[in-house]
DNA sequence: ACTTCACTGGTCAGACTGACCAGCAATCGC
DNA sequence: GCGATTGCTGGTCAGTCTGACCAGTGAAGT
């Protein structure tokens, strides 16, 4: 049997099912297999099967920042001393507004997103940021607008298509 | 009475109601008004209104990118041509593995994520991005891990602790 | 004092869930 | 070529949850 870690791909049905998901999350397994065509417990089946396979996360709910008070969204890329990514990675994650860090290749060692109420608040902020230990150059931009906001939803629609 | 748009502040049970439904997202009305010590109709009532309010915007299916293929995430600072962010924030919107773009000010003007299966894929995907016309120049980091993945359950607890 | 609002604690019918099952078709391995 | 396995169908079942109500209470505002 082909039961190694392989990341087994998604079939169409898959995809269109978690396309389904994401427009309506709140609709229920009944609902689904409607929709798609399916029997009840093929939907059962495949969202079991999604969440062991570890594709579906779960259904966290989704709050927007900015309708409670956080409208103000920055990033800010590190250069830090050598060998410090771990400490400092640490440092940041206590700080609440941090609400995203990637360690990248290339000019910066670590990219944050970081959110604030106001520009007094966002330069509080920053300055926690950047006054972290063994943080030796940043550059800030601030988020002005987000053209294209966080989504997958061509990824999927992509494979619900083309393994259609 | 005050009904403007005012940005409403959360209060510690609406607080402690998203970090319940963070955690575990599937439970339903009930067992939250139950794990609350509040009634039912209570919040029933608080999620409508944060829905109203646009802070609740709904329980998307959280997909793992990683799980299904996609296991390579880069981000690329676009600096474009005068006044025409526009332009290329849709052509890149176009390009499916782009699953993230904001406009900023300093350094770069637009801050592009994109995911892509291997090397290859990610040569040619930011090929893609850095392709699009008006782009003037470019720099790209390949993540290497993401030590604070999305959060923003801190911001959650001080609001829950503070007004508690 | 009166009105308004939010929460409680209760009911109700309807719908959904998770767990089953047998039957059937396609695929796999030998 | 022939079982064995796997996945889907279409069905049942009891238990649970939902959304919609309702009257009563306490706090706050006019």
């Amino acid at each position: 049997m082909r039961h190694s870690v392989e990341v087994s791909e998604l079939d169409a049905l898959d995809a269109r099912l978690l396309l389904l998901l994401s427009d309506e999350p709140r609709i229920g397994v009944l609902e689904c297999s409607r929709r798609l065509g399916v029997a009840r417990g093929t939907v059962q089946a495949r969202m079991d099967r999604l969440e062991q396979r570890g594709v579906l996360r779960g259904f966290p709910p989704e709050v927007d920042l900015a309708a409670i008070g956080y409208g103000l969204t920055a990033f800010a890329v590190l250069e830090i001393s050598q060998g410090r990514r771990a400490e400092v990675a640490e440092r940041l994650a206590a700080i609440d507004e941090v609400c995203e860090v990637h360690a990248t290749t290339g000019e910066g060692d670590l990219l944050v997103r970081m959110v604030a109420r106001s520009n007094a608040d966002l330069q509080r902020v920053i300055d926690e940021v950047v006054d972290v230990h063994w943080v030796r150059r940043t550059a800030t931009s601030i988020a002005l607008s987000t053209p294209v906001p966080p989504r997958i939803r061509p990824l999927l629609e992509r494979v619900a298509d083309a393994r259609a």
